[in-house]
RNA sequence: GGAGAGCUGGCUGAGCGGCCGAAAGCGGCGGUCUUGAAAACCGUUGAGGGGCAACCCUCCGGGGGUUCGAAUCCCUCGCUCUCCGCCA
């Protein structure tokens, strides 16, 4: 959520960078809104402090012995019009809530211009891809060929966009959750932290999952509970500090946690819709930092640098790209997307996204910390990027490191996860 | 699933329907004393919002109600703890 302060002060520039995100913001509605909750609460507290001054000088009549009968009848009406004015007012400050809660984030001043993913900017290309003399074949055929993946079971099990694993490429799955969660806990600073699955609906709207993209979500809807299927472990991992004050020595905060990922995958009919690339349920190692505002620019690229390190390890190559304004999430003021390359697709793909949300999710959640300098809460800033996504990893370590005779090696940083294997045999 | 107890500021914890945004202690900050530190003493210290300002408003788990007036009474939901049952 942006400063409502801000805005009131600052709306054409903010209406203007908002327009690089395609977002357009209704400045009539917003400054009408906000004329009537001027004028509406400022009447509101004053019929609250006449009734303050009032009730309290019939406490003091009758403290005294006096009659108050007179005071009683002329303080009569005067809790029916404050009734109303607090009903107009809640009314009021409700809808410019949900006005707010649907604006995005301002993106930063180094986020180039454009409205699709061919606009963003390429700022690195890591590793060499790799040659193969005989016909490359993709994670689908490679993992048929082994018995290792199996859409097909899964699809009469669960339906489209999910799959079973088997043998030694579910080894491999489980032995990159392992490798991940514990380099960045060990070299990078990180904290593991294990978190619930289901959320609830203040939690996604905290990190701004809510309200707009709620048919993005998969929904429990039982008799007793009302809650969503997370889908990034950002969203119980950052509400760790929802509502908190925290201590300037406490920061900054760095967690890493291993989460299952649900998504309806609604608007993305047709898209991806063979193989392991879009799944409803994945798995990912997720990093999220809670920084001071000075020191969170710096952080997304530490942060960034953390999940590349990975790729490095894995050896995969890589390009790392900076989204455009039209490509940027909902909450990120500046993402960097790792793409991977896939010698089955011909193409490099998402494999990690490592955003700063600025103060946006912290002011939806109510995270602060305390400035030494001002002695005053202060909002944090908030950080999250995939490290990696599971997944995707396996399909690439797959098709890269596939052989001609369909064996696919294992990359030599996982050999101490896989049980003594170092090769998955054709 | 059954029975009971509770939820108050950074923490512990008091609080008769009005003098309570809330005692006291701890912690924090500033100071006195000290070569320095500790101790002691003095002062200070909740959050959010509105207003150009003076100043005002809201908040005692969430929501609703009773009342001129609610931290305090009533209803409801959530959560925590204890005991019993069941269970990975």
């Amino acid at each position: 959520m942006l400063d409502r302060k801000q805005l009131r002060t600052d709306l054409d520039s903010i209406v203007e960078k908002l327009r690089t995100k395609n977002f357009e913001f209704d400045t009539s509605l917003f400054n009408q809104l906000e004329d009537q909750r001027k004028s509406l609460q400022i009447q509101t507290q004053n019929l609250q402090n006449k009734k303050n001054l009032q009730s309290k000088a019939i406490g003091k009549a009758k403290g005294k012995g006096d009659d108050i009968q007179s005071l009683l009848d002329s303080v009569s009406d005067l809790a029916s019009q404050l009734k109303v004015a607090e009903i107009d007012l809640n009314a009021l400050q409700n809808s410019l809530d949900d006005l707010l809660l649907g604006v995005p984030n301002i993106p930063h001043e180094s986020v180039p211009d454009g409205d699709t993913e061919d606009d963003n900017l390429i700022v690195l290309i890591w590793g060499d891809k790799p040659e193969f003399d005989f016909q490359v074949q993709d994670h689908i055929d490679l993992g048929r060929h082994h018995n290792g993946l199996d859409f097909e079971i899964a699809a009469r099990i669960s339906g489209s966009r999910f799959v079973t694993m088997t043998g030694p490429l579910a080894t491999m799955h489980r032995a990159l959750i392992q490798f991940m969660i514990n380099y960045h806990s060990q070299h990078h600073g990180y904290t593991e932290t294990y978190v619930p699955y289901l959320v609830n609906e203040a939690a996604l709207i905290g990190t701004g999952q809510l309200p707009r993209f709620k048919e993005d979500l998969f929904h429990i809807d039982s008799k007793n509970h009302n809650l969503y299927l997370i889908p990034t472990a950002e969203v119980p991992v950052t509400n760790l500090v929802a509502d908190s004050i925290l201590d300037a020595g406490q920061l900054p905060i760095k967690y890493v946690a291993h989460t299952p990922c649900f998504r309806a995958e609604a608007g993305s009919y047709g898209r991806d819709t063979r193989g392991m690339i879009r799944q409803h349920q994945f798995e990912k190692v997720e990093l999220v930092q809670i920084v001071k505002p000075d020191e969170s620019m710096q952080a997304l690229e530490d942060l960034t640098g953390h999940a590349e390190k990975i790729l490095q390890l894995l050896r995969l190559p890589y390009r790392k790209v900076i989204l455009c304004g039209g490509d940027l999430g909902f909450a990120s003021t500046k993402t960097y997307d790792l793409e991977v390359w896939l010698p089955g697709q011909d193409a490099y793909r998402e494999i990690s996204s490592c955003s700063n949300m600025l103060d946006f999710q912290a002011r939806r959640m109510k995270a602060r910390w305390r400035n030494p300098d001002t002695g005053k809460p202060e909002l944090v800033h908030t950080l999250n990027g995939s490290g990696l996504a599971i997944g995707r990893t396996l399909i690439a370590i797959m098709e890269n490191y596939q052989r001609k005779d369909g064996s696919i090696d294992i990359p030599d940083i996982l050999h101490p996860f896989m049980n003594g294997i170092t090769k998955i045999q054709s």
